[in-house]
DNA sequence: AAGATTCTTACGAATTCCGAACCTTGGCGA
DNA sequence: TCGCCAAGGTTCGGAATTCGTAAGAATCTT
């Protein structure tokens, strides 16, 4: 994710790290950055210290005494070296002068992003399938920025679907994992899901994901 | 450690550091570098690239690539960008250009560390979740400025609650990490004890903190 | 013996589940 | 092109689960 309030800034780097084959959730503005940063899937943070509505340190220290553990690269016009030290002792994990070279902060980029995948000894902890993001571990999930509220069975199945994206799972398949058990053939229980589920995760307006595929089940894709 | 043949920065960097309270080891080749560095009690590496025996580079590369995962802040008079990308990308995690302030490099020296030592899995002395501080070590809790007076089990759950924040555990996994088995699966204990925890953590007016994930089990979480 | 602490039970409240009835859609043969 | 019909979608509401809390019994501490 980059906050960062000046537009050409931001496009650019938006645009340079899109095609390096990163996500890219771009905010302008220091409470956006912390809302969106608070919530998981973000992987690492490109943060412009002087912006709107709440300082860039602010956000960093916020995030940090919150428990955040997300890799924060500050960018920054100001280059004394008292600027650097109060960065850095805010929680930023690395800082980088503007202007700086396309190059560099991909570098910067990727030593952090080794860094904090080292961290990672167990299984990845989100799924995430284009704007859809799933936490496994709080057992919460996002349509882009919009959280989704699921009960468990919702839950549950969405999860099973977003393990498989692009695979077509049988009815039994689903009952099997979801139920443990297969309810009789005219049972609607799955339908009555498949249904609350789209309802959830189209409620703002965003294109159908998961798609029937008659005859067979149901699969997780944009199309 | 410090690792540089220019005598004169490494012995005023020694010296400034041990006047910090920290212990320093200098050495003045990559190749009495990497020999020290692969032993353990070296918590950070301060290198030069440019140094005879072997090149900082290497020295980097091969600490990476048997496994070691010690903190290292590359020094080098060197500026261009290419010197930092391979620098980084050789596993380095930060970057300082020469001539550096002391200030600088007690920054960067002690973000590095924190980001080390925030990785030990191992008992950091206080967790703290927003407003909600636990010491571990003298089993005392506060909600913001209050104290909470909890009994055994309480401080026992909350602990874990607080490990694991943002992370939904389920029943049985609390049953068995509190109790050590499973109750029956009519048993309120857990239920109990979580408003027993809750209504000491809001008997303040403070908005709630533990979340209850219907038929899954409980988190700790703002929202 | 008094007080704390742990844990069970009982019951009300809230949520979630899912069968059933009815509606919509897509494929297919005439 | 039309109409049929089976598969899938939607809605409703009672049943079943799950949760929260009060009251109190059992156990431990001081």
């Amino acid at each position: 994710m980059i906050a960062e309030d000046d537009r050409a800034v931001r496009e650019s780097v938006t645009r340079a790290l899109e095609l390096e084959g990163y996500t890219v959730t771009a905010v302008t503005d220091g409470v956006a950055a912390l809302d969106a940063a608070s919530g998981s899937g973000v992987d690492l943070l490109l943060l412009d210290l002087g912006m709107p509505n709440m300082d860039g340190l602010t956000v960093c220290r916020r995030l940090r005494s919150a428990g955040s553990r997300i890799p924060i690269l500050v960018l920054t016009a100001r280059t004394e070296v008292s600027d650097r030290v109060s960065g850095l002792d805010a929680g930023a994990d690395d800082y980088l002068p503007k202007p700086f070279s396309l190059d560099e902060l991909l570098a910067r980029l990727r030593s952090l992003l080794r860094r904090s995948t080292f961290d990672d000894t167990d299984a990845p902890a989100t799924i995430t399938v284009e704007d859809l993001v799933i936490d496994e571990a709080a057992r919460r999930a996002w349509r882009g920025e919009r959280e989704l509220e699921l009960t468990k069975t919702e839950f549950d199945l969405l999860e099973l679907l977003a393990r498989n994206t692009g695979v077509v799972l049988s009815h039994s398949s689903i009952y099997d994992q979801i139920w443990g058990y297969d309810f009789g053939p005219d049972s609607k229980a799955l339908a009555v899901y498949i249904g609350y589920l789209r309802r959830k995760t189209e409620d703002g307006g965003e294109p159908r994901i998961i798609q029937t595929v008659r005859g067979v089940g149901y699969t997780l894709r944009f199309s």
